[in-house]
DNA sequence: GTCAATTCACATGAAAGAGACCACGGTCTAGTG
DNA sequence: CTAGACCGTGGTCTCTTTCATGTGAATTGACGA
């Protein structure tokens, strides 16, 4: 990997000798030296996480925050340098399990998220077929058999709470009462920071023994951030004045994500490179922003299942025909005539009425639930796709359905 | 005109089924010594 | 005798159906002014 990411950094400074210097600090995957404005939060998790260092049980943390504040990347700092503090030691009696819960192949569900845990701990577990309990006694036999503290990164937990149910999360809290040897702390991390309100109170009390939030980062924190990067991505003199300030401050707009402005600032180059630029203009900016929006729906909409595309097609024709408001009703009449069309099979309504919730979900399209009185009570629906979008939306589709 | 009851067209929830996937253990078969 | 092929059983997982219950305001119809 570390090899790997070295020849990309060669081969990325010949091949396009233009812009970029070194275009793997702009991804996502990258791991920075520093993280700018984390100090306060990198403090209190190390505090916290600390009597790990003498062999004790930490109390189980709970961090919140947007994406793209630097939760994830904070608290793996901190335990990295736990673990190299304890390999100093010389000691081994700790092992960090980190699981990211929105990862939908390694942990969608209870049974997966035990599983993944025991592959880190190089056990063998196959992905499926065994019981439940089975896994878990398996997973608790293997931690217990000697005296550890084992911190457990819960990463993305709402997620997994969302899918599954809380009783997971309290099951792993109440484990310690089963080990007889071993210790067992969670650092939960979440997205969502209304995610504890709506937890089981005993989950709640577990888990959050300590709480930390992340703020998002302000357009100046995040100008910080890109200053460092760009420094490093790029080389001298390609940046326009002014490009770093509107890459932080669309990102800012964007519930201060880091991870936007990084992406913004990535793609802005790749497109100036494109268009043989020999530098990045505020222009570039604007385009990657649209390119970014742009991509992401087109990936999330070709990626989607058949089914959920048929009643996307329903509504973009229907989007087309009427210029009045869409009803629920509307789409599944109109997506029983594709399907005979198309010979697919034709499903319920009620999961029609899911499936175009989960499109409202994925901001494709915008649902409000309305009572029209005696006429009842329905979605209104509004397709929420740019026009530019809408044309490129309606060849994959019309290329997957076989229209 | 006013007020409560009614009613529509779905929303929303819970539970259960279907079919794909998989592990495990037992049995059968063919190849080996 | 043993390795591998081939079942049957029992488990998970995802998508879906079935059944049940909820719901907000336009409509209705009774009522009184």
């Amino acid at each position: 990997m570390e090899q790997e990411s070295k020849i990309d950094k060669i081969f990325n400074s010949f091949v396009n000798n233009n812009l970029f210097k070194d275009k793997t600090v702009l991804q996502s995957n990258h791991t920075p030296d520093n993280i700018p404005h984390r100090d306060i939060q990198i403090e209190s998790v190390a505090s916290i996480l600390a009597p790990t260092l003498r062999g004790e049980k930490t109390s189980n943390l709970f961090v919140y925050g947007k994406t793209g504040t630097g939760k994830t990347l904070s608290v793996q700092r901190v335990i990295n340098k736990i673990m190299k503090k304890i390999k100093e030691m010389g000691n081994d009696n700790l092992k960090v399990l980190y699981v990211n819960c929105k990862l939908k192949k390694v942990a969608n569900t209870e049974y997966r998220i035990i599983a993944e845990l025991i592959k880190q701990l190089k056990g063998s577990i196959p992905a499926t077929g065994l019981p439940t309990n089975f896994v878990y006694s398996r997973f608790i036999d293997m931690i217990d058999d000697k005296k550890q503290n084992i911190i457990l990164v819960l990463d993305e937990v709402d997620q997994a709470v969302k899918k599954i149910s809380d009783n997971f999360i309290y099951t792993l809290t109440r484990m310690n009462t089963e080990l007889k040897n071993a210790q067992v702390s969670i650092v939960g991390i979440s997205n969502s920071l209304t995610f504890m309100d709506n937890l089981d109170p005993r989950v709640r009390s577990s888990l959050g023994e300590e709480e930390l939030v992340f703020p998002p980062y302000n357009a100046l924190q995040l100008q910080d951030i890109l200053n460092e990067r760009a420094e490093k991505a790029f080389r001298e003199n390609t940046l326009e004045e002014g490009v770093i300030a509107k890459c932080a401050a669309l990102a800012a707009r964007e519930h201060g994500d880091a991870r936007r402005a990084l992406d913004l600032l990535r793609v802005a180059g790749e497109i100036a490179e494109r268009e043989k630029n020999d530098k990045i203009k505020l222009q570039h900016i604007d385009a990657a922003n649209q390119k970014i929006e742009r991509d992401k729906m087109l990936y999330i909409i070709e990626s989607e299942p058949t089914q959920f595309q048929l009643v996307l097609w329903s509504i973009m024709r229907l989007n087309e025909k009427e210029t009045k408001s869409i009803f629920t009703g509307d789409i599944y009449n109109e997506y029983q005539k594709i399907c005979e069309k198309t010979k697919n099979e034709i499903l319920t309504q009620r999961r029609i009425s899911d499936i175009i919730a989960e499109f409202d979900m994925l901001g494709i399209i915008n649902a409000r639930v309305i009572s029209k009185g005696r006429q009842g009570r329905t979605r209104e629906i509004k397709l929420m796709l740019a026009a530019n979008i809408k044309e490129k939306a309606k060849d994959i589709l019309k290329d997957a359905l076989n229209l």
